[in-house]
DNA sequence: AAAACGGGGAG
DNA sequence: CTCCCAGTTTT
């Protein structure tokens, strides 16, 4: 198949068969970028209500610029990646201040933003201004992989290489955004990891995986390696104000900007308790007396997997002073709702509101 | 080149 | 359970 024929037999389905999104078509560079950096790992129906809500709070750069960076991961928290909210948020200071409140329109312009890789921006590049750069995600990997019959690890950075160079190559001169669109389009929706829908794929003609029944094994990746598990105490400390502490995580770490409820990881030979009561004295520098355990729970990350061990507390003696430079408050209970929290410590929080509306439980 | 970085859904 | 997702940054 010539790739002239690629593109036309690509674009006639994508023409036919695209989903509506609610940044596909609207022209307008500041939400293509916003959508690319929240599809980053993260697939479309994930994805969408974020970026309605987003738009909603923040309907221009400026707008954004002009936020607070709290405010702005409130408005991502759950999306996970919270480094793509504050790079996008400093992204768009950057935007304001250096490219007069204009998405950049030049790879050597666009690429100075924080959070903006090679992917984001052929995609920005490609949709919002018609230049002709090629993506290559999840999708593209597949497909093309598929469709050249490339057998080699495309985890590695020269397999990875040469399939943007495929895409180079057969990317449309007219239409090299919708291309772009088309192909990952294909790949979530008709090339999929498993089960493939080939007989509705207009590429099954020139398709060497197709051709060779090898759809299933393509593409092929090394191993992942499994996650370590740790466990984790964490303290739930009350004042007499019927106040809770809560701790900032510093930007450079993970889940960085995001509040939590402070702890760490179990020791051997320790007891749940006795990992919150050291914790809590080595970060903050308070003695915490153990009231009865809250909550188990179990949550999964990238790279290792954690059980929570809650446990409520009363302040013993001490005021609590931050030694990592990180910023300690204390609120009442339905000012949690207010804060950004990462997935876990969301679940610890939902169940304090419940019981504080229902007045049980809680009491020490 | 490899690891870090969230959360959700599919098989 | 594992794998994957419209990847980027850091080490």
């Amino acid at each position: 198949m010539t790739n002239t024929e690629f593109q036309s037999r690509l674009l006639n389905w994508y023409d036919q068969n695209k989903r509506s999104m609610p940044w596909r078509d609207c022209g307008d560079p500041y939400k293509i970028w916003l959508s690319e950096i929240m599809l980053q790992q993260t697939r479309v129906d994930q994805a969408t209500p974020y970026f309605e809500r987003f738009v909603d709070h923040y309907p221009s750069v400026n707008a954004l610029a002009e936020a607070d960076q709290q405010d702005v991961l409130k408005v991502w928290e759950g999306l996970g990646y919270y480094s793509r909210a504050r790079n996008l948020h400093a992204a768009a200071q950057l935007v304001v201040d250096d490219f007069d409140g204009r998405v950049p329109d030049s790879w050597d312009d666009i690429t100075k933003l924080k959070g903006v890789g090679p992917y984001t921006a052929s995609a920005v590049l490609s949709i919002a201004f018609q230049k002709k750069y090629a993506v290559v995600d999840g999708n593209v990997i597949r497909v093309l992989s598929r469709y050249h019959g490339i057998d080699e690890d495309v985890r590695s950075t020269k397999t990875k290489n040469g399939i943007q160079e495929h895409a180079d190559e057969l990317i449309s001169e007219e239409r090299p955004g919708d291309f772009n669109q088309a192909l990952m389009e294909l790949g979530a929706t008709i090339c999929t990891p498993s089960n493939p829908d080939c007989g509705s794929c207009p590429l099954q003609d020139g398709c060497v995986a197709y051709k060779t029944a090898r759809t299933e094994e393509l593409p092929y990746k090394s191993k992942k390696k499994k996650r370590p598990h740790h466990q984790i105490g964490v303290g739930i400390v009350r004042n007499q104000k019927d106040q809770v502490l809560i701790a900032l995580r510093p930007d450079d770490a993970m889940l960085g900007g995001l509040w939590e409820f402070p702890g760490g990881k179990q020791e051997s030979g320790e007891t749940f308790p006795d990992t919150v009561k050291r914790e809590l004295h080595e970060e903050l520098d308070i003695t915490v007396s153990i009231i009865k355990p809250f909550m188990k729970l179990d949550h999964a990350y990238s790279h290792f997997k954690i059980t929570l061990h809650a446990y409520l507390c009363e302040l013993e003696e001490g005021k609590p002073e931050p030694r990592t430079s990180q910023e300690i408050r204390w609120i009442a209970i339905d000012e949690l709702t207010e804060y950004p929290f990462p997935k876990a410590n969301r679940r610890l929080t939902e169940k304090l509101m419940n019981l504080n509306k229902g007045q049980q439980e809680l009491e020490i």
